[in-house]
DNA sequence: CCATGTGTACTATCGTACTAGTACACATTG
DNA sequence: CAATGTGTACTAGTACGATAGTACACATGG
């Protein structure tokens, strides 16, 4: 696993570090691009990789484990947990998506900018970053 | 000037309270519904009205002044400056909403969510909340 | 003039996110 | 056993957002 490769983090923006990498790792369960078993970057190397602390890491897996979305092997380096077989149907995987999606539709409304055009405009940033 | 309608925040969010006050009065002021000379609402009603102090309104406002959405009439309550005259056109809005599809766009790629189900939800969300 | 309403400066306090360094229990590997 | 590599507990400190209360200069309206 090339942690550098694992995730990547923004640290100016205000959403804490921990959280970015909550949320990052749950995507990447629910995608299927992290299978049941799979081992994750160590709390050393990935805080290495990243240039943070390696307590804000492990702040980070210790929730991820009390969701039950890592497992915790003593003295080894932690897994995905075993009900995480493979990616989740589009539809529940699209949930994960909606409330950064509300976000932009209230910013959308507040702008006065008509749907098609904020429509238009996701459809050109989801084709040119790929 | 109904302060109940000037903003809405989520305290909650990990997003300042400042900031969401400044995102979404320059998103308004973009917009055309807060016109060049409008008044806003005063500091303290505003945060009795939101239930925030009044130096976390205060220091939004100071903001954006410095960046030249409001002006300062001593004395008396702030207004919109006098370059707003109206509505900006619509791309040029449109680039006020880019930073958050960029976000989504992230997240879709991260869920591995194809591209025509990513909009069809976003479609979903503008069309369901007006 | 005086009461009221503007925005703001000032100091103090609190909670959270993050950094920093040390130390421990555990498992693997030789 | 000893070295190495896991995650984590612990305390201390820094930075920032927000709260709290007081005080000031200014403009308006009676």
């Amino acid at each position: 696993m090339d942690p550098t490769h694992f995730v990547q983090i923004n640290t100016g923006s205000p959403e804490p570090i921990y959280r970015q990498l909550i949320e990052q790792v749950k995507r990447r369960v629910a995608a299927g691009q992290l299978q049941a078993g799979d081992e994750i970057p160590s709390v050393r190397e990935l805080a290495q990789a990243l240039a943070v602390h390696p307590m804000t890491i492990s702040k980070a897996y210790s929730m991820l484990e009390m969701e039950g979305v890592l497992e915790r092997r003593r003295g080894l380096s932690m897994v995905v947990a075993a009900q995480h077989q493979g990616a989740q149907p589009t539809a529940d995987r699209a949930e994960l998506l909606r409330p950064t999606l509300e976000k932009a539709a209230a910013e959308a409304r507040q702008l006065a900018l008509p749907a098609a055009q904020a429509l238009q405009l996701f459809k050109t940033i989801l084709e040119e970053a790929p």
